[in-house]
DNA sequence: CGTTCTGTTGAGTCACCTCAAGCAGTGTGG
DNA sequence: CCACACTGCTTGAGGTGACTCAACAGAACG
């Protein structure tokens, strides 16, 4: 776990690196860079009043963030854990057309992952949504690694308050749903931050979703 | 209301008046074209395998909608009530710099109205859901008129399964909350498609936002 | 080695859903 | 003009899945 801040230059902007839950902006705040992940994880979250949380994503490599419409964020970003993340002017989007198709290609496919988002919150059961938010992470890994989607072990750096919140449930049920899963033999927890894959076609059809 | 078809042209693309009811395009089609409402409503909405639905938007005057990151359409679009609509061709894009800021614009807008739908959805009771959805259409027309808020008719064109639909409710809480929202005094239904707003703040704290 | 934070587990409650019946508006055929 | 069916809305009764509250266990940390 890094516990210090470096700092970079390239020709794409600043690379920085944060360590574990650090803020990178807050909800509010006037948006003048944008971001994109080189490692780790950083999640972005929206306060209501009443402080309740809505977590709006999990962003991995690659992924970009802190995108607004208006001057202001209209979510807030921290780290989940150290994360080296790249930033540019939003100024660049003005005289950079290949970074422009970029964030136009994400934005159209950020509509398309809350949406999907909003459907597993309001169609499904909590079992299902657990099993979705393991299958997302798991199907994230696999991108980037070979197919074997049976044994692999996905990372949970977040807490089970993140991932409920994330989910639109209680701690408490998050806890359930996955002890459940387990002993269904669907999945293992050799410790409570790590999700062993043993029937991936068996979650993905407990998520609600025809297998891969 | 109009039961016929007229096409024209101008120089951005087809303007087509569709009757009530119709589709006009379905999900998984392929998105060749940008739409937007001149005039009526359309709702978009997205379907899954079991046939339930989740209807992400209704879009009004000067809304666009239709928008695809890959090839094919994510969400199917029908016509509430009769409606004119205009489409260009996706193509545009590349070469319309005017066209294309817009929709950058009307992106980001959208993420941010899925990510508040969603708040809505996973983090309030169905009488807020449903104050909400009436402050929602309120707002609307308050934008387009001037801001007499109390004692403003808004016309629910949409059937109440629609609604429960849009606001992830049953059709029977829908028609409960509306009604119990008429017996605290906040709006009156003159008939079943008309709701008249009697006190728009307190409609407002009801739906759990600030006065504006 | 206490303290604190996170995660788990149990018991009870409640908001919304489901099922079922009734009702109003609209259209249709005799 | 009136039965009849049909569709969309409302209203009631009962069930249930996830939440809340509360206690406990285990890990992390000083």
């Amino acid at each position: 776990m890094q516990t210090d801040i470096h700092d970079a230059h390239n020709g794409f902007g600043t690379i920085r690196v944060y360590p574990d839950k650090t803020p990178i902006y807050h909800q509010g705040d006037s948006a003048t860079r944008i971001f994109r992940v080189n490692s780790g994880v950083v999640m972005t979250f929206r306060l209501l009043e009443d402080s309740r949380r809505q977590i709006t994503g999990f962003c991995t490599e690659g992924e970009f963030f802190g995108l607004s419409p208006h001057g202001d964020h209209m979510d807030g970003a921290v780290t989940v854990t150290s994360a080296g993340i790249q930033s540019v002017s939003i100024s660049a989007l003005e005289t950079d057309a290949g970074l422009r198709a970029q964030i136009m290609n994400h934005s159209f496919r950020k509509i398309e992952d809350t949406q999907n988002l909003m459907m597993t919150l309001t169609k499904t059961s909590s079992e299902a949504r657990v099993a979705a938010f393991l299958v997302m992470l798991a199907d994230r890994r696999l991108r980037r690694q070979g197919p074997n989607a049976d044994g692999l072990e996905v990372s949970l750096p977040m807490s089970r308050l993140d991932i409920a919140d994330y989910l639109g449930l209680s701690r408490e049920t998050v806890s359930r749903r996955l002890n459940e899963l387990k002993s269904l033999g669907l999945i293992g927890l050799p410790d409570t931050h790590t999700a062993q894959i043993n029937r991936f076609d068996g979650l993905r059809r407990c998520a609600g979703m025809m297998a891969a």
